[in-house]
This record gives structure tokens, sequence and C-alpha cells, in this order.
DNA sequence: GAACTTAGTTAGACACCTTGCCAAATGTCT
DNA sequence: AGACATTTGGCAAGGTGTCTAACTAAGTTC
């Protein structure tokens, strides 16, 4: 608990409460007036009180009468989806994902869009407002309804200077500013940006591997390499933002060959350093990391000693992070983790054992494939978009 | 915020301002109640009533008058101290040292005992049971009157078996149900058992370098190694309570002489190490890891050799904790931590240019010493105990 | 269609906090 | 020394919010 709190006055109760029960309808979705008094443990007369002003607020509606059961017909409620409008957008390296979403979390329009590469920030962002405009047009709403748009990007935000550090597939964002033109795409709607892989923890997190799941860290591996942790259910930054930027750890030993005496990780464990690896050992006519897999699947023994080797460098690396974070669950994801997962858990969790004081935690292969941080940026907009709305409705506004 | 919370009625208004009132009273000590009504932006009749309702709960009392200023002199009031008591343990390596202080944190008594060494679990319980009543007698109450004792130990509380697993300075302590005879020290009053290292980075932000700062480690080398690792202000203990075990991680290179190509972190920079390398290359005499920080400061070139490999393989270390947890600050901690601070602090910062993607966090010496784990054991010890206190006295029993 | 069951509303009571006013107590100015 | 300003503490009245209990409304079951 904690000594501590803030004091407050009845007025705060009441607000209290109509949170409790927006909460409550947004997890029970459409529901009674005697479901919502069991859930929040509130009586008949407040849970009434409390919907007429959340109806009043345009935060839910009447979705009709429940009939079937012994007795009068219950009304049922649900949230007015229009209430909010959710945009989640994805930057990646190769293609940007928009989906635009209701309050509820239905996806009213989404677009997948392959990137000619090196635009500048100006183009970017031209492009982004003309597929935003679109969505919006398809879902049958305005620009100026979208509550809260929501970024993942590669690299890290630094909010002093609102550039991107860290990100070189995205020429120019690291220029003081850039961050800042993100606003043109949704005229005055708020935004938010976050680091990909962190809001692929995060969707993990809601619609993963990791639902329920307390302590976690997403590990990305794929063009790059990155990691997203979850601590207390929550996404944890860190103080800069740069928490789970782990693609410089050095790796124990790594290819003599490709670094001396020490690798990096990312050179040596991301999907380039897979394929530069193989092909060193032999492996001719590969075009993508993927083609190693697959040969080691069917048996090829250069593939399967490659395979060998990233497991082992994986290891090293989560040996590091289960030793500072001990989490309960490590999910691989990205590239490699999607693909490969199945011929990486065993191992890794093998090499691990003697790596890892106590128990090691459970290693899991991502099952949310390319739309981990599409998701994610969803589920954190879809999060603070219910605060918003309902901060805006409810507290600014108290009706009697 | 978040969209969910609890429903309430008016009762638990109450509650949650009277403990509100009675954390102000904490923080500022001698209060009017014209002070507390300003600091909780409660009314003066609530704040009245408030006062009454605890101070009949014996958690406050009126201390006197406050004459001076103009106007009516004002009925100052204060936390009863003996409205709870708090013991601290700290079990270390070579001492046992224990502190009892009152609800307001003011110690009533303490002591230092060395440790004959080798004690089975139910000699030391005995023995920490006759140092509590001597302890109790001196500070004038009862054993019973110890609202929370707070053990400090090395290794890792299994909550399943009740036993502390990677201690080996806790010999008889691995064993199932060991935990549980701590029960017998203080008859019935309740009691928390954790890692030594954990409390040294609560005392660290509770007395230390840590206050105010959200996201730090403390970095315990002396001889063992290990981590505390405080997250938005509250430690992080991980899923199985083994956050910080970083003894174990892999350094890049190590002294191949001691390790066959990569060196446990625990075997190469504790104090033991320390000693071993020095040693190694050619030292001769030395009784202790503080001899070789001396030479060093004398300018003998070995010793500054081998304080220039220990700042080499923290600043490793680091990279890692520094790269998945991104703290804002790092504090050393532990023997080498506060004899060779000022030797260390310098290089391992240097060296952590080379090695971490962004800034690099504020890297300090702690200033707590040897009493870091005892200050950590009773902050976590006048927190919880509070909350018990204000828990049994207040929102159990609401008189009129 | 009568009995039963569940849903929703209304009225009265209780709890909590606040504002406003007044009395008490202290320092300061004349 | 006495009047005045200032601050503290208490009391009464009013507002807001929730609960219980009783009552009305609207379904199902037999």
């Amino acid at each position: 608990m904690g000594i501590g709190g803030t004091a407050s006055t009845t007025a705060v109760l009441r607000v209290m409460n109509e949170r409790a029960v927006f909460g409550e309808i947004l997890k029970l979705g459409k529901v009674s007036r005697p479901e919502l008094a069991q859930a929040t443990g509130l009586s008949k007369p407040t849970i009434s009180m409390a919907l007429a002003d959340l109806e009043r607020a345009r935060l839910v509606r009447p979705i009709g009468l429940r009939t079937g059961n012994a007795g009068r017909a219950a009304l049922l409620y649900e949230i007015r989806p229009q209430a909010g409008w959710v945009l989640a957008v994805d930057v990646g390296r190769e293609f940007v994902r928009l989906a635009l979403a209701d309050l509820v979390g239905d996806i009213a329009a989404r677009r997948d869009e392959q990137r000619k590469g090196g635009e500048t920030p100006d183009e970017l962002v031209a492009w982004l407002g003309e597929l935003t405009r679109e969505l919006v047009d398809e879902a049958g709403v305005d620009v100026a309804d979208i509550t809260l748009t929501v970024y993942g990007t590669p690299g890290i935000q630094d909010k002093e200077t609102s550039s991107l550090q860290l990100a070189p597939n995205l020429p120019g964002w690291e220029r003081p500013g850039a961050v800042e033109l993100l606003a043109a795409v949704a005229a005055d709607a708020p935004y938010v940006v976050e680091n990909d892989v962190d809001l692929a923890a995060v969707g993990e997190g809601a619609y993963g591997l990791g639902q329920g799941v307390d302590h976690f860290a997403l590990v990305w591996i794929g063009t790059g390499i990155g990691m997203g942790v979850v601590i207390d259910g929550k996404l944890y930054r860190g103080a800069q933002g740069a928490a789970g930027e782990i693609s410089y750890l050095p790796v124990g030993e790594g290819d003599p060959l490709v670094n001396r005496g020490r690798g990096m990780l990312e050179s040596v464990a991301s999907a380039d350093g897979v394929v530069a690896l193989a092909t060193r050992l032999g492996m001719r006519g590969l075009t993508s990391a993927k083609d190693v897999f697959d040969a080691a699947r069917a048996g090829d023994s250069i593939a399967c000693e490659v395979v060998a080797t990233e497991a082992d460098h994986i290891a090293h690396a989560l040996a590091g992070v289960i030793a500072v974070l001990d989490p309960q669950l490590v999910v691989l994801g990205g590239g490699i983790g999607v693909q490969a997962g199945d011929l990486l858990i065993g191992p890794v969790t093998d090499c691990l054992r003697d790596l890892v004081a106590l128990r090691v935690p459970m290693i899991k292969a991502s099952t949310l494939g390319t739309e981990a941080v599409l998701l994610g940026a969803m589920a954190v907009g879809l999060t603070t978009a219910r605060d918003l709305v309902f901060e805006r409705a409810v507290a600014q506004i108290p009706p009697g």
C-alpha cells in the first residue's frame, strides 16, 4: 500500500467509481447493471447514476435488452466505440504498417505499404499523412477524431532534442526537431513515439505469450537486435529510454574472423551475421537467413552448425539479461525468433542451464510474427486513449 | 492513471485521508493543524477529525504549543514513536549487526558482533534471539512490541521451501524450512528476509546517493559480487528474487591463467580476485585487497596495473547492466567500492564510454560504507511497519 | 393468467467533507 | 496597559455521494 497517498473529497469518489464502472465495461463487453454491481461491489442505484453520467459523456451506450433468463430483461450497456480512435503506426525498415481502431479496439482500417527506402523525414511524414487520410476516410471519420497516434520506430527518442538516435534506417531523423514533424500527420492530435522493440514487448504482453506474466523480456533478433523489458506488467524504458539496447553487447568469443577476439552481439547474431557465418563455412546461394534455417531443418550439417553457434550466442547474451533481470519468461521475436524459434529454443535453453545461477526462465518463440510492433502500438494507444477520453469527458465536466 | 481502479464508498475516503495525514506527519515531523491542512489540501475540521482518530488509535500525539508567531499558539502533533518498533539485522560474513528503531526511525539500541563463523542455523538463531532481547531491554520495551524484523542475508530466498540458495557463507540455510527458524528470534513478530545487496540498494536510495533517483543500480563488490536494482524508486527483485545476481557473468577475456579463456565475474573482480592477480604479477606480503589499493595510491606500478585491470572488468560487467537497464546512476558499494571508489570511478567511466551506446550514466562510490545493508533493512522495515501499524489501528477499528 | 424472478427506480438515512462564522489565544503597536 | 491584527480551533449548516429498503416494471414458468 504505502503510507502517503492523496487526500480527497467526495467528488473524487464519484470519479473513482465511474472509472471503475468504465473499466469493467471495457473488460466485460456488453454488460447489464446487475453484473456491473456485482463486478464493482457498488449498489444498483450507484451503478445507474454512473451509467447515466457515462452515457451523457457519450462514453457508453445502451445496446439493447437481454432476454431469455427468468425475470425482467436487462438493459445492456457497452463502450461507445466511436468515443475515441487510435492510430497505430509501425515504421519499419522495409514496410510501413498502419491500423486505425476505435476505442473498443476493433480495427476499422489498416494498410501495409512497402517503403522505397531512404525517404527524407519530410517525405515520410507527407506519405504517412496521406495514408492516414485514406484510413480515416475508409473508417468514415475525420482526422480530428483521432484521439492518439502511436508510432513505433527503431532507435531511441531523445526527448530534449526531439530526435531519434541509433536509428540508421531512418536517415535524417537524428536531426533536432525531426520527431516534431510527426505532428503534421494528424493535425493537432496527440502522438507518442516509442521504440519498435519496446512496443513489440507490449504487444506480446497484451496479446501474446506475455499475457499475465509480470516480468518478461522480448528479445528481438532480425536485421538488428534489441530487447523490450516489461516489469510489473509495465514497459520499462530506462532513464534515457535506452533500456534493452543490447545490440552492442560484447559476446564471449564471437567469430574470430569477423571481429578480433570479441564480437558485438548484433554483428554476430543478427540475420546478416547468420548468413555471413554460413557463407564462410561453405554454404552457397543463400539469399537470407531463412535459407540457412530451412537447410538445417532438412539436415544440412553446416547449417546445423550455424544454428548451434547462433544458439550459443543468444544463450550467452541471455545469460547476462537473466542475471540482471531474472525474468519469468524470455520471448524470442523478430525475423529469427519467428523463423527459427523451433530450432533455437531447445539448444538455447540447454546452454543456459550451464550459464544461469538459478532456475532458467521459460524461453519461447513469439507467435505474433510481424504484427508484434503494430499490436503493441495499438495496445499502448488504446490504454492511453481510454484514459484521455475518460479524463476529458468525466473528470473535466462533472455535471449532475 | 489507468482505467480500472477500485470502487469504494465514503468510508474509504476517511481512511485515505487519515493515511494522507499520517504520511504528512511522518514527512514533516512536528506539525500543526493548519500546516497539515495546507499540505494535504483538506479543510480544518477534517484535519481535526483525522487527528482525533489517529490520536485515539495511539499513532500520533500532541507534543505542545508552538508560540512565537503572531496569532494564537498552534498545537503541534507528531508520530508517537512507540507506536511501532523495527528490528533490522544484517547477517554478514564476518559480522552480525542489529539495530532497533522506533516508528519515527530513531535508533534506540544497536549492536555489532563478530561472528565465530560456521554457526549452524540453530546456533545463529539462538544468538540472534539473545542479542534481540538485549536490544529490547536496552530500549525499555518488550520483544512483543517489535512490529517487524527485517533480515539482510546473502543468497536468495526460495519462498517455496523457505531456504536460502547461493549463500555459501551461511551453511545449513540451504535446507528446506531453515528460514522459518527465524520466527523464534522475536516470538510471533512478523519478519522479512531480503538479500543483503538488495537492501544495500534500498539503503542507498533512502539515505545515500540514490535519493531522488528513479532508476539506479548498486553494484556490490567485496568478497562476493552482487547487484541491487531500484526501478521507479522501488526495489526490483525479479521473478525468483534473483535479479542482480551478476556474480556468474562471463567477463570478456578474464585472466587466462585463472580461467580458461573466459572468467566468471566474481572470481576475477572480487577482493580475492584482486589479491590473486596482484600476487601473480609479483606483489608480495599482501593481506587484503586494501593493500593493493594503498600501493596504487602510493604509485606502485604493479598495483596500478591491477587497478586498471579491475576497472576494465567492472566496466565490462557494467556495460551489460547498462545496456539492459539504462539506469540513471550506478553506485559502487561493498568493500572494493568503498575502499577503491576514488581509484576506480574514473577509469571505469572512461572505459564505459567505448562500450555504451548512448550517454554513460553517473558512476559513483557509495558513501554509506558498511552501514548500507543495515540502513536498507531499516528503511524497508520502517516503510512496512508504518503500513502495518496504520492498517491495524485505523483500517481495522474505525470508531466514530 | 397467476406465480415467480429479475431489473430498475425512488425515498430516506447515513457518512464524509466543506464553507462560513465565532471564540480563544498570542504578538504588536500605540 | 490596552486596542488591534493575526492565527488557531471549534461549531453549525449545507452539499455531495453512497447505501438500504421498499416499490414498480417487465420478463419467464407452469
